[in-house]
DNA sequence: TCTGGGGTCCTAGGACCC
DNA sequence: TCTGGGGTCCTAGGACCC
C-alpha cells in the first residue's frame, strides 16, 4: 500500500510586470516612478491604476485606485498606456521557459503560474533550487524579476508567492503550512475580497488562524457552500488540481463614456461599434455563440445585465447588433446618463473543435 | 478615493419536462 | 384539483481574480 506521495507545487508570480516590461523596453524611465494604466489627463481622466512599480508606490501609488488619486499622488510620474501585445509578447516567452520545468502547467493571467513539479524533484529542498533557477532564468533571458512560492498545494504556493516581493523564495513545507497561514489576515486567502472579509471581521475572525479555529458549522450557515471551502482553505487544503487545459466560456467589450450621456444616437452606434469588435474576435477564434447579453452602468455606478438566449448558435454580426440593440431599449431613458455600456457572447461552441471530432 | 476591462464561478428563482 | 421530486436550462446579480 504505497502512500500517496506528497505533491510539490510552485506559483510563479512576475513582480510589478507591466510596469517592469515598460522599464525594460524603456531605459530612459529606469529609477522614476511609473503608472500603467488610464490615461491621466492632467487629473480629469477616468479609470484606475493597472499597474506601478515600487518606485510609484513610495507615494501611495497601488493597482485599482482612481487614475485621478494617482495624479495627485505623484504628478510627476511617468504615465503609460497599457501596451497589451507588447506583455503578450514578453510573457508568452516567459511561460514556455515556466512550461518546461513542469508536470503540469496553469497560466493564470498574463503574469502568473502554477507548476505542478511533484516528479522532477524529490523533496522541498530540491523544489527550492529548481525555483532558484527558474529565478535565474527568466532574469538572464528577460531581464525581469518573479516571486515565487512553494507549497504543497495551489492555495500554499499562491500565499508563498506574495508573501516576500519583489524578486522573493518562500518554502512551505506540509508540516509547517498550518504555522505559516496562521498569523495572516484573512485576505491573504484566495476567493477573501473585501466584502468576504468585512463579514468575517465582524464575526471577530481577522487572521487564518482565527478562521481555521471557528466553528464550522456556523461558517456554512452564514456562507453556504463557500462556508466549508472557507474552513479548508483556513487549515490549508486545497486538493485542486493544475489545470491544462481551458476552454473559454464568452468573450465581452466593455467600454466607459468619456462623459456620461443619455444621447441615444451615441449609445447605438458605441453598442454597434462593440458589436463590430466582438464580432471579429468571434469569428477569428471560430466561435459560434447562443447568448447575448448588455451590460449598462449608469451615471451612479448602478448596473444592470439583460440577456438572451437563441434557439440556435450563430456567429453573424446582424444577429449580435440586432439582440444587443433590442436588449439596450429598456435602458435608454432620456432622464438617465449611462457611463458604461457593453456586450458579452455566451454559450460559447468552438466550431475547430467540431471540425476535428468530425475528422 | 468618484471607481477599467477581461474573465470565471456561484446563487436563487422560475420555466419546463418527466 | 392545490398537490411531489428530480433534473436542466435560462436569467439577473454579485463576488472575486488579474
Amino acid at each position: 500500500m504505497a502512500k500517496k506521495r506528497q505533491r510539490i507545487i510552485l506559483h510563479v508570480d512576475m513582480d510589478q510586470f507591466f510596469a517592469a516590461v515598460e522599464e525594460k523596453e524603456r531605459p530612459e524611465i529606469r529609477g522614476k516612478p511609473v503608472v500603467v494604466g488610464a490615461d491621466p489627463k492632467e487629473g480629469m481622466g477616468r479609470g484606475v491604476v493597472s499597474t506601478c512599480n515600487y518606485e510609484a508606490r513610495k507615494y501611495g501609488v497601488k493597482s485599482g485606485i482612481p487614475i485621478t488619486r494617482a495624479w495627485r499622488l505623484c504628478p510627476n510620474a511617468v504615465y503609460l498606456p497599457i501596451n497589451y501585445s507588447l506583455y503578450q509578447k514578453v510573457s508568452a516567452r516567459i511561460m514556455t521557459i515556466l512550461r518546461s520545468y513542469a508536470d503540469k502547467f496553469e497560466r493564470w493571467g498574463l503574469d502568473e503560474a502554477f507548476l505542478d513539479v511533484s516528479s522532477r524533484v524529490k523533496n522541498f529542498r530540491e523544489a527550492e533550487k529548481l525555483a532558484q533557477k527558474i529565478k535565474k532564468q527568466i532574469y538572464e533571458k528577460e531581464g525581469l524579476t518573479c516571486s515565487i512560492g512553494v507549497g504543497p498545494n495551489k492555495l500554499v504556493a499562491k500565499i508563498g508567492s506574495d508573501f516576500k516581493k519583489p524578486d522573493g523564495l518562500t518554502v512551505v513545507r506540509g508540516e509547517d503550512v498550518k504555522a505559516f497561514l496562521s498569523l495572516l489576515r484573512v485576505s491573504k486567502l484566495l476567493w477573501v475580497g473585501r466584502k468576504t472579509e468585512n463579514k468575517l471581521n465582524s464575526m471577530g475572525i481577522k487572521t487564518i488562524g482565527d478562521l481555521a479555529s471557528y466553528d464550522t458549522s456556523i461558517l456554512v450557515e452564514k456562507f453556504g457552500a463557500a462556508g466549508t471551502q472557507l474552513y479548508l482553505s483556513a487549515q490549508g487544503i486545497d486538493n485542486s488540481e493544475i489545470q491544462e487545459r481551458w476552454t473559454r466560456k464568452s468573450m465581452s467589450r466593455e467600454i466607459t463614456f468619456e462623459e456620461d450621456t443619455s444621447d441615444s444616437n451615441l449609445i447605438l452606434e458605441t453598442l454597434d461599434a462593440i458589436s463590430e469588435d466582438l464580432h471579429r474576435e468571434l469569428t477569428a477564434s471560430n466561435f459560434t455563440f447562443k447568448t447575448t447579453t448588455v451590460k449598462v452602468r449608469y451615471a451612479n455606478f448602478e448596473t444592470h445585465t439583460h440577456g438572451k438566449t437563441l434557439l440556435f448558435f450563430t456567429d453573424r454580426l446582424r444577429d449580435i447588433q440586432k439582440i444587443a440593440r433590442d436588449l439596450v431599449q429598456a435602458y435608454l431613458r432620456p432622464d438617465r446618463k449611462i457611463r458604461l455600456i457593453g456586450v458579452r457572447l455566451s454559450n460559447l461552441f468552438s466550431t475547430k473543435k467540431q471540425m476535428r471530432l468530425i475528422d
